[in-house]
RNA sequence: GCGCCCGUAGCUCAGCUGGAUAGAGCAUCGGACUUCGAAUCCGGUGGUCGGGAGUUCGAAUCUCUCCGGGCGCGCCA
């Protein structure tokens, strides 16, 4: 809606200029003003127009406002400061526009690319417990789904399982050489009810590093392992099988806790039996993108040449001994993901209730959803991998796909490490210098970090305890609905409120608090603008809430939007929806729209506290509040469902 | 060595393609509950935007340089 306004005022500036001046019109860029009264935008543009028409920059603005005609949704121009124009909307105008458009609930966003985007995220390594890296990576990679699902553009959301890599190989060496496990032991451990099985390997991977520096310095049975798993068709296979499988249903689980789910899993051990590998590497060989090493330091490795800056070495893709890399499977599965492997998965059905497919090499169900092909793939991975995937997206433009190079992009983030203090309550031994940081990384291999459902629990706990002390004629299955909500709410909201390049030092403190900038606060705010709907039933029954939809198309609207600047202040944050939408899609930046639902919550927290509705006397007041209200309230609710953050009952 | 990121209030962070008086939260001090639910609201204290130079009508934002910190550059994944 008040993109559309953004592109008319643009387009009549533009218009204008031509014909005033008869120049090249500049970029008409449009800020926001300091001050609601001084009109919603405002444009420096003939700064830059005095400059080149040699006039005062209040005298080309004034005679600009002078040339532009009328705009569709602008009430006037203003002369302002030394030269800005200001713009002043049609306030019910905005209203009802951007109603409509939250009542569609389809928004503009970007482009009119119509193509299949593909996001990947969550990526976890399937032989531990997730930790709060993991949930950044998956709070950020969700929420970006579902702000471009807005703009009805369909995603298809993967999660890749690395089920035959050297971490699980490594758990695996724990349950075969230091439990001296069998297939059976394992399998009736994870079957064990009493064992929370991700939690027991986290404990178990930990010691399988003390178990290779004492027993196994050349780590030669990490090597044997992860050769039986890679054949398959063994019992240390069928193990890992087990295992790694019965991890990723962990991971979803807990992943479901903070509304995070998955069309498809694709699985490293189905790259490799399809042989995927074996297709990327012909066509890397026929194309020449990669090429033999017949002497050098690299000799008998074949290796592809990086030409981005900073990587001057050559990568190694595939190894003297004939094996492949990491990167060289990773550019074969980012070649199927755009849809130029021309080899595909076989698919089965993994959760039946969520519509969860994971591929498959032997067992594939006839009928499945299209999969892959995407017209654009985001990876959200952590920025220290940005040199694999400057590799694989160099792989992709070796072979000749300029425009799928292109529309492959690396979703950075930085990591999740701990503050000092944190550490320290970990038990975790910290050196003098580590004390002095203003963050310390954890590591996994040493078992060290929080584990995501440990941080869920205490926070369903804290939340159980105040939901309880506010609300108690709840019974306690409310109790627990209400609080889980509460604290997966908590949870998102404060790991999207940072940037992607902010370095969270998580602290418990900052994480647990639910008050202040945190999701409880906007839960809060639209838990009351829901309240004022139910109480106003409650005490009127025979109100008719069709009166608020009407109103909006009541000429007493816009006098009355224009005598109070402070909720028609509300109002314009709450209609900005679509504009933070088509920010967080350009820039891929979600703790924009974490931002922008925090100030949508303060405002309407302020209103709330300073207008009274029920007990309003004056109709038309109360009619125009309750539609202001609503409005806003309509407008947080969507804003939280994009960050995954939902809205309790009560609170 | 090369490359990327960061340095803004006591703490944790916003600040969009350069634009009007640099903003939040926490902490701290003070005020508002017989309430459409105080997980809230109102007010006070607190900043030479790491230092310097440059570009510009205009720089927290762009360029260069220096200082301080983080990360990456494997025949690991």
């Amino acid at each position: 809606m008040l993109l559309d306004i953004h592109v008319r005022i643009k387009d009549a500036l533009r218009a204008a200029i031509v014909s005033q001046w008869n120049i090249d019109p500049p970029d008409v860029v449009l800020n926001q003003t300091p001050k609601i009264a001084m009109g919603e935008l405002a444009t420096p543009v003939c700064f830059e127009l005095a400059k080149r028409l040699k006039k005062a920059p209040r005298a080309a603005a004034a005679e600009l406002i002078a040339a532009a005609g009328p705009i569709e949704g602008v009430r006037k121009l203003e002369l302002a400061g030394a030269g800005y124009i200001n713009l002043f909307l049609d306030r019910a105008n905005v209203l009802r526009g951007s109603s409509m458009e939250m009542d569609a609930g389809k928004f503009r966003g970007f482009g009119d690319n119509p193509g299949k985007v593909i996001v990947e995220h969550t990526n976890i390594n399937p032989n531990k417990a997730a930790h709060i890296g993991h949930l950044r990576n998956a709070a950020i990679g969700d929420t970006f789904v579902r702000v471009m699902k807005s703009t009805g553009r369909p995603v298809e959301i993967q999660n890749y399982i690395d089920n035959t890599g050297v971490q699980v190989a490594d758990v695996i060496v724990g349950f075969k050489y230091i439990e001296k496990k069998s297939l059976d032991e394992v399998k009736a451990l994870i079957a064990d009810p009493d064992v929370r099985f991700d939690y027991y390997c986290w404990d178990l991977y930990a010691k399988s590093a003390a178990f290779y520096e004492a027993e196994d310095p050349k780590k030669t049975l990490r090597g044997q392992t992860l050769k039986e798993i890679e054949e398959g068709g063994n019992e240390t296979a069928q193990m890992g099988e087990a295992v790694a499988m019965t991890i990723v249903k962990c991971h979803l689980a807990t992943m479901a806790r903070i509304n995070v789910r998955y069309d498809l899993l694709p699985r490293e051990s189905d790259i490799l039996h399809l042989k995927f590998w074996d297709r990327a590497f012909e066509e890397l060989k026929a194309k020449n993108a990669i090429f033999f090493e017949n002497e050098g330091k690299n000799k008998g490795c074949w290796v592809m040449t990086l030409d981005a800056e900073g990587y001057d070495d050559d990568k190694i893709i595939v190894r003297s001994n004939g094996t492949v890399t990491y990167v060289g499977k990773d550019i074969a599965y980012q070649l199927w993901k755009l849809g130029l492997l021309h080899k595909d998965f076989l698919y089965d059905l993994f959760d039946s209730d969520r519509h969860v497919w994971v591929t498959s090499s032997a067992n594939g169900r006839p009928i499945h959803p299209a999969f892959g092909h995407g017209a654009s793939v985001y990876n959200v991975i952590d920025v220290r991998q940005s040199y694999l995937q400057t590799v694989v997206r160099q792989g992709v433009l070796a072979l000749g796909y300029e425009e799928e190079a292109k529309n492959s992009v690396h979703f950075a983030y930085e990591m999740v490490a701990l503050s000092p203090a944190c550490a320290q309550e970990l038990g975790i031994e910290l050196s003098e210098e580590d004390r002095k940081r203003s963050h310390v990384e954890v590591s996994g291999r040493k078992g060290q970090g929080v584990k995501a459902d440990d941080l869920l629990d205490t926070l369903e706990n804290d939340a159980r305890r105040e939901v309880e002390k506010r609300n108690p004629e709840l019974t306690p299955a409310e109790v627990a609905e209400i609080s889980h909500q509460i604290a997966a709410g908590a949870l998102r909201y404060f790991l999207l409120k940072f940037t992607r390049n902010a370095i969270i030092a998580f602290d418990f403190k900052e994480a647990l608090n639910f008050v202040g900038e945190t999701g409880p606060y906007l839960q809060y705010a639209a838990v009351r603008g829901c309240n004022i709907i139910n109480k106003l039933i409650a005490a009127q029954p025979d109100y008719d809430l069709n009166r608020i939809k009407r109103f909006e198309n009541d000429p007493k609207l816009q006098t009355m939007l224009a005598e109070s600047d402070d909720i028609w202040e509300l109002v314009y944050i709450a209609s900005r929806l679509d504009e933070i939408i088509a920010q967080v899609i350009q820039t891929m930046e979600p703790a924009t729209l974490a931002k922008h639902a925090f100030t949508l919550a303060q405002a309407f927290s302020v209103f709330y506290g300073k207008y009274r509705i029920i007990d309003e006397n004056d109709e038309d007041k109360q009619v125009f509040y309750l539609t202001v209200a609503d409005f806003a309230r309509r407008s947080l609710m969507l804003s939280l469902e994009l960050m995954g953050i939902e809205v309790p009952r009560r609170m």
